[in-house]
DNA sequence: GTTAGCACTCGTCGGCGTTGAGTGCTAACC
DNA sequence: GGTTAGCACTCAACGCCGACGAGTGCTAAC
């Protein structure tokens, strides 16, 4: 018994009509509004073969059929091959990043609010990483007798300033002779060579030690917090809608995975070069998303500094709608932040 | 028929059994628990009065009474009076603030994540602002040809960044020497007296048009966006917990709106220059939250600017808990930005 | 002023029969 | 051999009691 092309068509209108309704769908509803010139017993037949070959799900006897996650795999297997997937070019995506001038928090910010509201889904856009920033430029600005603001860019343009404590007496000209020194030596640093180097650094501009002190505990401080990527979410109360979500506990247990932003980023994150990821209930690995689909891809910076926007839905999510959406907000962000970095 | 001291000790035994079960609380309850030396039908008479002055609604008619917005209020201006409100000063406070050097960022995140946890409700913590930031110093770094980072760092040791367009062959030097010429020029200046002096600007360092215009749009934008205070949340998963949100379509309204992060700000926003608010109920003016109380305090730096912590839970909240919270919040976020500015 | 007693209300909960969607199987049909 | 009509069967959902019990208001007695 294998799977012919009509068993694969059936599973299709299955899929889509469950997709939409989110109600189990009996043989009858296949047989009026897909498959009109077969019988709804011949259509039982089929769904039977179907079920034993663990495509569908029955949840109680006199119920219809689900499909499980094995025909979600094979449904959005087929829609990736097919090619179909056509980046979603609606103004929606572009007039909201064209002309203006935007801070990278908000670019992603407003990335996760257009995605949800796109898709109806929950949304995920996870800031540039991956690679080990580069220091470019580092700034001690001095706020206050004592403290000093120290900014760090990178090459990516991002910025992390952290307060360091200073000695009282310094001025904010030797404050910028030791931007320039700390530049110098460190530029092009990842933060782990930057720790390495600090203690060399410290022997030549013995004066500064202290400062160099509290500027080594932000470095090695940088270095590890790389799982800190920014993550902006949009779209949450969507969940609510669907009715998976009517039980509370389901629903809380989702919510507060949300909000763990250091889980979501490392649930969203995605490694590997494949332009798009979708992963299908259990195919997540979290428990608290047995019944979720997450589906991510992919932009980049020209520096080559990855970030993944995510969509994250019930299973019977509209994998081909989300599909172009993502790949329309993947082109898009690319776009924006590869000429950020290279504009004329 | 006035209020004497019975009717108080009565209603007050209501609202503290209703706050802690979310079930509406009959006499016999009242007189068992409470007030043992009454009987179940005196309560009852006293109940009835209580309804008649407002303070008591009934679900219907053989279901107990439960607290009006009334009665909170009246509940809540005790509490305030009696000044029985002590900070809380656990451990759970102090100890995720203390040595670390902090990102203003991260410290907001964190106090609405401690907030959240030590109360069980959602905690909304705004970043300071009220007055118009000063600058105190413009740094431009170049991050590829065509384009440079333009980092400005505030009184209140907030940076903004921004990418701006400069001419493609402009060197980090020259970029330096503007650096200089325009932190010297607009030092000390809110966005808007920036704005107003850039055109002067313009003029006395004429070779260098092009990147002050995209400067002075930054600026404009900043002054245009203060109402963009930075607001972090904590806790969101905390309300599904609570029977009022047993209704989905409630418990979504609610979402959405924490969602929409300028409407929370602007709710949550504390005007004057009292050490809290209480609002209950109808009284946020806000439909979505007419069973919710919002309770606010606020914390302010050194340099007088004030930001807003708060507390949103069902209106049956714990206000006598939630007050020394976010008193003891107060104090240490005051602490903490107020050393940061002026640290020996 | 307080309390015991009692009739009354009304939401909640469990049981029960009905309904209807959907299945599986069998036998007939092409 | 695939397709279909027919039929018995299953089972969740729905609505309808009736019992239960929490709670009230009122009255009369203390």
């Amino acid at each position: 018994m294998g799977m012919d092309d009509r068993k694969l068509r059936i599973l299709q209108a299955i899929i889509d009509d469950y997709i939409l309704t989110a109600v189990p769908v009996g043989s009858r509803t296949i047989s009026r509004k897909y498959e009109t010139s077969l019988s709804s017993a011949t259509i039982r037949n089929e769904m039977s073969d179907l079920e034993d070959l663990g495509y569908l799900d029955q949840p109680h006897v006199s119920a219809g059929r689900i499909p499980s996650a094995k025909a979600y795999r094979l449904y959005v297997d087929q829609l990736l091959q097919s090619g179909r997937i056509t980046a979603d070019s609606s103004d929606t995506i572009r007039t909201h990043f064209a002309n203006r001038v935007q801070q990278m928090e908000r670019v992603i910010d407003q990335a996760a609010q257009v995605l949800s509201t796109l898709t109806g889904y929950t949304a995920v856009v996870l800031e540039p990483g991956g690679k080990q920033p580069r220091i470019r430029n580092i700034q001690l600005v001095s706020v206050s007798p004592g403290s000093a603001l120290a900014i760090i860019v990178t090459d990516a343009g991002l910025v992390r300033d952290h307060i360091i404590s200073v000695p009282r007496n310094m001025d904010s000209d030797e404050l910028y002779t030791i931007s320039r020194a700390l530049t110098e030596a460190l530029s092009d640093c990842t933060p782990q060579q930057a720790c390495d180097r600090i203690p060399i650094l410290m022997a030549r501009m013995e004066g500064n030690a202290a400062v160099l002190q509290s500027f080594s505990g932000l470095m090695s401080e940088a270095r590890d917090g790389d799982s800190h990527r920014r993550v902006a979410v949009g779209g949450v109360s969507n969940m609510l809608a669907y009715p998976e979500y009517s039980d509370m506990e389901k629903a809380r247990s989702f919510l507060s995975l949300i909000e763990t932003r250091d889980k979501l980023a490392s649930i969203i994150a995605q490694k590997g070069d494949v332009a798009f990821t979708v992963r299908i209930g259990p195919e997540t690995g979290v428990p608290e998303m047995s019944d979720c689909s997450i589906v991510t891809a992919t932009y980049s910076t020209r520096s080559g500094r990855q970030g993944t926007i995510g969509v994250i839905g019930p299973t019977r999510m509209q994998y081909s709608r989300v599909l172009s959406v993502l790949s329309g907000m993947g082109q898009q962000l690319s776009e924006l932040f590869g000429s950020n970095e290279e504009k004329q």
